[in-house]
DNA sequence: GCATATTTGTCCGTATGTATA
DNA sequence: CTATACATACGGACAAATATG
């Protein structure tokens, strides 16, 4: 076989038994989740359990069991009697995910308005993509964004509202493991976020609707685009 | 023991070995969902492995496969070490829920607006409330509320948000079954919905928004009273 | 606080069924 | 159609953590 079928493989065996105080099957799921994450582990590849098993050494029981907390999360597939697949998305998937993301920021902006919002954590954001735009990282760029976007559903004041975001910008680094060149689609974003928390500082949340609004549309619009051409 | 303790145990027997297409742990899953839902196994309860394991007649392994599914559903909680549980929500858990609902539930009014929405479902889940309330049947009477904002929230035209709103409501049903009379909750909220579908079908939606935040405050509030009296 | 019994976490071997080359 | 690889599921085992007296 090529090595590069099985770089991950050799690199998911440098993790065995690193020290956890929490259970097997999380660390399990805390390697195999980043390598998914990071792009290392693409869409549609099969997770066998014997290999992957081998490489962490761990039994086929904790193995399934981080499987399931993956599949939770949605970054893997479980197919029955087929085996577990790193999730790939289509067209389909893409404009759902867009579509959750206007419910829940969407909810969060309404909830500033009423909430005196405490916005100092999308001032951070913000800050840290200038800091990675000046550097021209950006790779630190995408993370600033997601950064921003997370503390922007976190206005929302719900626990729940927090976890969905936090597992849809989760399926968003996956979709951007599957573009050409993931680190293209966030450098137009930062004004857009400035402009954003300028709204929002000055109390302008209709306006500031309207702004995420017009940001989803383009993100998404430039998002079903690149996925056309399938890329790498 | 007393006959009392294991009556869900020995109800459970009755399902052993019932012939399904689908994997094992998804028959486990939902034997035990049903139960947990209809309040037959109580919040707080204690879900062995060796004795819902032997009444069920599953191995250990697809016994916890089970129990990862319904953690994912947040029926039951798992601790590291010491075992699953029934989940038991406090009042913090009930405001959170109430939290999502107004999220979800509204952002499926607001794409009513602008959707010439498909008003059916509702209608049928209001005649079907009406036939229950007529025939004084309580429990039927809850379902055709949860039918009705399960068809509410549908409107969003979001598959996540659709699969949010069925996890919402199923946690509600172990609300429910904490509390002592379950179905009294139930009555004076058909009114409710006649309203707010009245109102959905002259298309006077934010006179729906504030109908559905009138409806969301008042069942949370009586929902919280009824919870600091903790019951049965 | 201690000793014991119970229960979970994890691994292994194996048999059966299913998908695919 | 056969053969092979793989997933599903069972049962047994043991250490470690927890509950119980």
């Amino acid at each position: 076989m090529a090595a590069t079928q099985s770089d991950w493989l050799a690199s998911l065996e440098s993790e065995r038994g690193s020290i956890g105080g929490t259970s097997a099957s999380e660390r399990v799921a805390g390697a195999l989740r980043t390598r998914i994450i990071e792009g290392e582990l693409r869409p549609g590849t099969r997770l066998s359990e014997e290999k992957i098993g081998g490489a962490l050494g761990v039994s086929r029981n904790t193995l399934r069991e981080a499987f399931h907390v993956l599949g939770h999360e949605r970054l893997v597939v479980h197919e029955f009697n087929r085996g577990v697949f790193v999730r790939a998305l289509d067209a389909d998937d893409i404009r759902d995910l867009y579509r959750y993301r206007r419910v829940l920021e969407g909810a969060a902006i309404r909830q500033a308005a009423v909430d005196e919002p405490d916005l100092t954590a999308l001032e951070a954001a913000v800050v840290e993509g200038e800091l990675a735009a000046a550097a021209e990282d950006w790779v630190a760029l995408g993370s600033a964004n997601m950064h921003f976007h997370r503390a922007l559903a976190a206005l929302a004041g719900s626990r729940r509202v927090d976890e969905a975001m936090q597992q849809v910008l989760a399926e968003m680094r996956l979709v951007f493991s599957m573009m050409a060149d993931p680190h293209t689609f966030h450098a137009p974003y930062l004004v857009e976020n400035q402009t954003l928390l300028d709204l929002l500082r000055r109390g302008r949340y209709e306006a500031a609707q309207t702004a995420l609004a017009h940001y989803l549309d383009l993100a998404q619009a430039q998002l079903l685009q690149a996925a056309q051409a399938p890329s790498r």
